[in-house]
DNA sequence: TTGGAATGTCAACAAAGCTGACGTATTGTA
DNA sequence: TACAATACGTCAGCTTTGTTGACATTCCAA
């Protein structure tokens, strides 16, 4: 460990070793397991799954979006985002709406019904989140924040950056 | 927002709006995918997926695990890590011996080949994690790793505090 | 010696990703 | 006005990774 760097370089950069890494790479693991737990114990009860979540949460963000920008955000194909996208509007928790511009695109909003399953899930991940911002305080919080983002993919950042000001 | 708090209280709380922790949530699902990106890539390759990853790094953490001991860190069924490790053991990457106090224990551990593999993934994600941290700095490593083992569940978190000080 | 624990296998299935091909409507452009 | 490109949807087929359920084997321990 340490790499053979003179002690007082070594204490600056001890949050840089393998081992410090290793611990970051294990809790990310374990901790997006938490992350996800709430929403999907509610899906798997209305047989959706994570993709479906993933649509909700999106279209929410962004009321009105397309088919294309969706499947930019969400990195999938559009046949897998489809699946997803036609078993939503089947049942009525999301509208699709051809274009008044471009008559090419759908526009893409949830239903009360769909807003309301949206709360449901974002309401259980919200309070997961709060405990564990809580817990850990404002400090940490913003340094959580911070290596997310330097962990990101630069086109990815730049979608999350998109919509990271926008009012709710 | 702000939820009609005391100006004095809201400036304190602010991290804990909902607008905060939606950028929270969304922060984690977007850095997850860079977290995941460079292996995918090299395991795709050689046609193993984040499974095998998986199973490769913790066999590798905790050299002769046994099978039910990695089950309940991975979370999964055994049919489901067993499809893995089969493979695995097929193209000579894990050996599996016969326990000795219990032989009805399997106990796994890496071949060269197998570390080799380890190697290299672990390689790519420690890349990014190290290029993440240094750009946050240590403060911010402190803070992100606070809040990320706030968020596992209890027995995650045991499980992760039981490898958190084992020496490489 | 019998019950239970640990492991493994077979079968069947589902969610969610992928590629490739094709059709249709619409739009922009040469 | 033709033609190419775009946006979307769909069909078919495949993969990975998860799930249940049923059942066999081996072995430890009461």
């Amino acid at each position: 460990m340490n790499d053979g760097l003179p002690p007082q370089m070594g204490q600056s950069l001890l949050f840089l070793t393998d081992e410090q890494l290793r611990k970051g790479i294990e809790a990310m693991f374990f901790a997006y397991r938490g992350f996800t737990a709430d929403p999907d114990r509610i899906l798997a009860q209305k047989s959706y799954g994570r993709a479906h979540h993933r649509a909700i949460h999106f279209i929410h963000r962004s009321p009105g979006t397309t088919v294309n920008n969706l499947l930019s955000i969400l990195g999938v194909t559009k046949q897998s985002l489809n699946r997803v996208l036609r078993s939503l509007i089947e049942d009525g928790l999301v509208a699709s709406t051809v274009g008044q511009r471009d008559k090419r695109e759908r526009h893409l909003h949830l239903t009360a019904a769909g807003e309301a399953l949206e709360r449901e899930l974002s309401d259980a991940q919200r309070d997961r989140m709060r405990a564990a911002y809580r817990a850990a305080g404002p400090e940490a919080v913003a340094g959580f924040r911070q290596v997310l983002e330097a962990m990101m993919d630069e086109e990815t950042r730049h979608h999350y950056e998109a919509m990271k000001d926008k009012p709710e």
